[in-house]
DNA sequence: AGTAAGTGACTTCTGGGTAAGTTACCATGG
DNA sequence: CCATGGTAACTTACCCAGAAGTCACTTACT
């Protein structure tokens, strides 16, 4: 043994899979500020309270600790549009409807739509792969809802319905990053002011729609 | 003299402010294909078929490279935002001619747009005003033709025009990264494409609008 | 000859990743 | 109730590739 005592290596108490959730959750954030590429993991221990080498430990590599946080992300984003989606709401009231479920998914975790959408993530397969996998899920309930609104307007394009749903989730992003912005609203003011600045746009709703908790 | 005739050193017959240009387009597309944070120098160079010391020899450094792109950027987008402001034109019409306008800009380089909202661009406070000062002007216009368009529809809330204007930028940021996505897609096929999602969502506009070159 | 354009070969430092060890908890057997 | 060893949680101190940044130098044009 050298010098007894001076040395803070030894368990904190905290098991492994809690320990885990508080890193995903503080590097999320690091993620989402400064985008992949631009954090390091010195930076992530730093804030998280603990050293490197558990980080290592725990996910292998920066890209394996990146996949924690998407996987995280993604599966919370994918329930939650295939889930509303569910409800069968069509038009003004299905976004309205869905916005607002996303900012009560994201309310506890803003960092998730970031990561979801980091540009600067890894380019490698297996994150290429398993983005892709819940971005066309996502994608497919987007383009759904898309096309029946084309469809009415005479349009079936399918050019026009990518480009309509890369527009329409990037009306999510701006809401959602607008929101992040201004940390002083809470998910109800949000979606009180996605239903004024809707019906200013399209014109206001004829039935309220059942805005609700998470889930119903 | 050390082994004269091997050495590749000695001018190119290139003249300073044409290479600098030439750097820069080079630079940009890489900043806006990796990222700030994800690029290095070294590829920069490798690409512009030059060394790495001359661009600091022009540049200074990575950062004053960059800065050299977003000046670059932000000149061209600020002029073609605030140029079409002036055209008077207001709600869609206003909203497909400035995007027309903007895919004339971009078509050349598209990756303005890109380094512009580079999300990993250097956190220094130069470059932080810099961005700052071309956005405000961005926004400026963008705020002034929301407010209108929420006037109309009863609405004066200060924070839902910032909120609305959010969104209007990222529809921009939509239709021009659907663009880049789509390489085989012309100025033309996309201010059409643009025309029939306006017509889509809003309703089909009463007159054509005056959709002519980047400069009338 | 003077200067502008240009480079090879360095130094320095950051950040991903690792080896080897330290400490606390927890089961057992006495 | 206490020693004792096994394991899980943790750290310090390091390695090393690659990228930022620099220097001394060379070549071509005028």
């Amino acid at each position: 043994m050298v010098k007894a005592g001076t040395s803070k290596a030894g368990t904190k108490g905290v098991a492994r899979p809690e320990r885990e959730r508080q890193i995903v959750d503080i590097a999320g954030r690091v993620f989402a500020e400064h985008g992949y590429a631009g954090t390091s993991l010195t930076a992530v221990a730093e804030q998280a309270g603990i050293s490197k080498p558990l980080i290592y430990n725990y996910f292998g590599s920066k890209e394996g600790l990146f996949a924690a946080c998407l996987t995280c992300a993604g599966e919370v984003l994918v329930e939650v549009i295939e889930r509303t989606a569910r409800l069968g709401l069509v038009g003004q009231q299905r976004a309205v409807v869905t916005l607002d479920q996303f900012y009560a998914a994201l309310e506890p975790r803003p960092w998730m739509w970031r990561v979801f959408r980091d540009p600067t993530m890894p380019a490698t397969p297996e994150i290429a792969a398993q983005h892709d996998q819940y971005a066309r899920r996502m994608h497919a309930v987007g383009v759904e809802g898309v096309r029946e609104l084309l469809h009415l307007a005479g349009n079936d394009d399918p050019l026009d319905a990518s480009a309509m749903t890369a527009v329409w989730v990037n009306v999510f992003d701006a809401l959602v990053t607008w929101w992040i912005d201004h940390p002083g609203e809470s998910r109800a003011s949000m979606t009180a002011r996605t239903i004024r600045l809707s019906g200013a746009v399209f014109g206001p709703m004829e039935t309220a729609p059942p805005v609700g908790p998470a889930f119903d």
